[in-house]
DNA sequence: TACCAATACATAAGGATGTTATGTATAAAT
DNA sequence: ATTTATACATAACATCCTTATGTATTGGTA
């Protein structure tokens, strides 16, 4: 069993968890702060990342902005309002599976 | 996002843990235990459990002992000594991935 | 008693999600 | 001059779970 097998499905809510505390981000930061945030425990991949977010983009959740930083481009992320509704159900889904996982690990102290 | 996409790939872990917990279990009882700890919101669906559990066999994480009751038969799975030090292990990734997930969701507590 | 729900196993096809590998390009550090 | 960090992107592949289907016994209920 991979060790990053556990947050298979955890990543959509985690990115918007940030994107609402933070108003506005791009991928990089996004992996930048998971890494940071968790001590180097969770490291999302590109690859994961950057569908994901275009996926979001897709789906209305979230709309982008281009900025240039010199000669390099930033792709910065916002949620729309309806990203942002998205978003307080998704962590409510979130923590209540944390919840459950909490009820498993320690079922004395539930 | 479909609410059960989260607990993609903790599955598991949650197996291990409930074997530690209870010694010998039979599939269905998994299922139905995974729904009473958690009040329903977590409900394992049989083409999940059954190659999970074919897979730790092989792997021998657990064993098998079929019982019959009445003319149905019953399939046991006990952690062999291996499985338990697997299992360990898994819970202490599983703790540290739920500390994580904290460290996102509710970045000031932490 | 006929039917449905629950118990109990199993597997195959398909979908969703993440990893690994690869590619491009600029900026900073050594 | 070369490596590392920053910054994006995508394709092939693996993994894990859902949905659907199948078999069979047991218990409840209309």
């Amino acid at each position: 069993m991979n060790k990053s097998t556990l947050y298979k499905g955890c990543l959509e809510p985690i990115i918007m968890r940030l994107l609402k505390d933070n108003g506005r981000m791009y991928g990089y930061q996004i992996t930048q702060m998971v890494k940071e945030l968790t001590k180097g425990e969770l490291q999302i991949t590109e690859g994961a990342l950057y569908p994901l977010l275009h996926r979001l983009e897709e789906q209305g959740v979230v709309e982008t902005e281009m900025e240039n930083i010199g000669n390099r481009v930033r792709k910065y992320y916002t949620l729309t309002k309806a990203g942002k509704k998205q978003t307080s159900v998704a962590m409510d889904e979130l923590k209540m599976f944390m919840q459950s996982l909490n009820l498993i690990v320690n079922p004395k102290l539930a």
